[in-house]
DNA sequence: AAACGTCCCAACCGCGTTTTC
DNA sequence: CGAAAACGCGGTTGGGACGTT
């Protein structure tokens, strides 16, 4: 002995909701409440099966929803609990009021993956894309970052523009410049911790890089 | 104006977890 | 306690809207 079905599995409509069918779950949940979903279409006098009316409640129906475009302060809000949280869209939609996981999932596909790829970022690790050209480097620094092992502690780098965008140098060898840094700060300067560094030079970046979304480390451990 | 391609989003599908019997 | 349905979630898709050729 199981549960009782949810609903008949034949005669049920499908596709997209029509005024009416919006207008009769909308009021049955207005007047009666949530107690159950299987009870729903079937109080509310709908051919849909529970699960679709929750759907249809949750994403488009509830009063709560904001609807209308993200702002520039959600989307920041997004991809900091992305780069925290992962795909977990419902756990990112319950830091954002009025916002549905199937509205920051869709947006995020559509928008965000690709305004971050704009920014050389992963989006699936909110990482920098190394692009060919400096896997050379990454590749020809392997034998240096050993030599540098042992004669130091930390190896410090200076970001300069030059005509591409931002570059770092070697503060000790000003031969040695690496199209490395795109989004840094002109000025600023990038240390590297040598001691930490292990025999992959992709790893090494991806461990040791110091521009991965500090700024939003203040958030602390309120998220679950 | 028509054909084609791309974007966007609502809705569906399938699966893991929770709840109920 | 096990079986089975409900629930909730994330991935995927269908098709309309919009842009380009």
């Amino acid at each position: 002995m199981g549960r009782q079905p949810c609903c008949e599995k034949v005669g049920l409509k499908r596709g997209p909701w029509t005024l009416d069918e919006d207008s009769k779950l909308m009021n049955f949940i207005l007047n009666n409440g949530i107690q159950c979903w299987r009870l729903v279409p079937k109080h509310a006098g709908l051919m849909r099966c529970g699960k679709s009316c929750r759907l249809r409640w949750i994403n488009y129906l509830r009063p709560d929803l904001k609807r209308g475009a993200f702002t520039e302060a959600e989307e920041d809000m997004i991809i900091e609990l992305h780069s925290r949280l992962g795909n977990r869209w419902s756990k990112i939609a319950a830091q954002l009021p009025g916002r549905t996981d199937n509205e920051i999932k869709n947006h995020w596909n559509t928008r965000i993956k690709k305004k971050m790829k704009l920014m050389g970022l992963d989006p699936l690790t909110h990482k920098p894309i190394i692009e060919q050209k400096d896997q050379v480097f990454a590749e020809e620094s392997d034998q240096e970052i050993h030599q540098n092992l042992e004669n130091q502690e930390n190896v410090t780098y200076q970001v300069q523009q030059n005509s591409d965008g931002p570059i770092i140098c070697d503060s000790n060898d000003e031969d040695k410049n690496y199209s490395f840094f795109k989004n840094s700060e002109i000025g600023s300067s990038v240390m590297f911790q040598i001691g930490n560094f292990s025999m992959d030079p992709y790893q090494n970046w991806m461990d040791h890089n110091p521009f991965m979304w500090d700024g939003f480390s203040s958030l602390g451990d309120n998220f679950p």
